[in-house]
DNA sequence: CTAAACTCGGACCAGAACGGTCGCACATCG
DNA sequence: CGATGTGCGACCGTTCTGGTCCGAGTTTAG
């Protein structure tokens, strides 16, 4: 199914949400997923997978939260869900476990990989910056 | 995550193995099946439902079998995967069951509605001539 | 120094989606 | 009539995922 993860779309309304602060302003968690209308115990997950992956930067303590660590205009929707959902991939090969037997022999295996890597420049080609 | 499932990604396996058919030659599942390395089990399946959505024709009977209802260069991948995942949408929203509270003020709904249309129409402009 | 507010990270659970299997009724051909 | 093959729906076991909980570490306020 071509759909995105719940994740991957909290993570867009968070960082969405995020592009809109002052340079030096941070949002709590708590803040912005009461403020977003999101799951508050999901939230903090979502944002630290971002944090880790170097898509925010968090500041602990107190008066703590998060801020985006780049530009809007430099973070895709590709790289968001890549970071939430792990490397996508159209076809379901190449997943690992899952071995298909005709793997060795499959004709359709590169036009599908040819097929992916269009659908992830789609991705690619849209930043938060345009929600 | 942005992946086809399996039943798509074989029914395009066994669309591709029918289109190389002489034009009045049948394929039984079985053969299909055991030619291409899919299991026996599932392939009539996927078959059954690509024939009630008119994209392949079936022949009952000792002699039946399947093969291709119109022109493989006029097969979308995009069709393929409707039939078979259902229509596919990229936010989880408009999923009926999965209501999201922020659908009435979401901010990121239309854009991404965009995005859809954008990936349907790579999946669109390919089609099963070229695998 | 103490307490409060916040992030970090992992463990954990329930429910849905999916891949895969089985069985039976019906149609066609020899 | 019997063999072959489709049509279709019901049925499971597994996996994935959305969602919750808890403890630990950190910074600032008072
Ligand atoms: S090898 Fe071919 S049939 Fe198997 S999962 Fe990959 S694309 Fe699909
Ligand atoms: S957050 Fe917006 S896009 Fe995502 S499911 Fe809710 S309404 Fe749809």
């Amino acid at each position: 199914m071509i759909r995105l993860s719940r994740k991957s779309d909290y993570g867009l309304v968070a960082l969405k949400a995020l592009s809109g602060l002052a340079p030096d302003d941070a949002l709590s968690a708590r803040e912005l997923s009461l403020q977003q209308g999101l799951p508050v115990d999901l939230t903090p997950k979502v944002l630290a997978r971002l944090a880790q992956a170097g898509l925010v930067e968090s500041s602990m303590g107190k008066a703590g939260g998060y801020k985006l660590a780049r530009e809007a205009r430099s973070i895709s929707i590709a790289e968001v869900v890549r970071v939430l959902d792990g490397e996508p991939s159209l076809a379901p090969c190449r997943e690992g476990i899952l071995e298909c037997g005709r793997i060795d022999t499959c004709d359709i295996k590169h036009p599908l990989e040819n097929l992916h890597r269009e659908v992830m420049d789609v991705l690619s080609r849209m930043s938060i910056a345009q929600l």
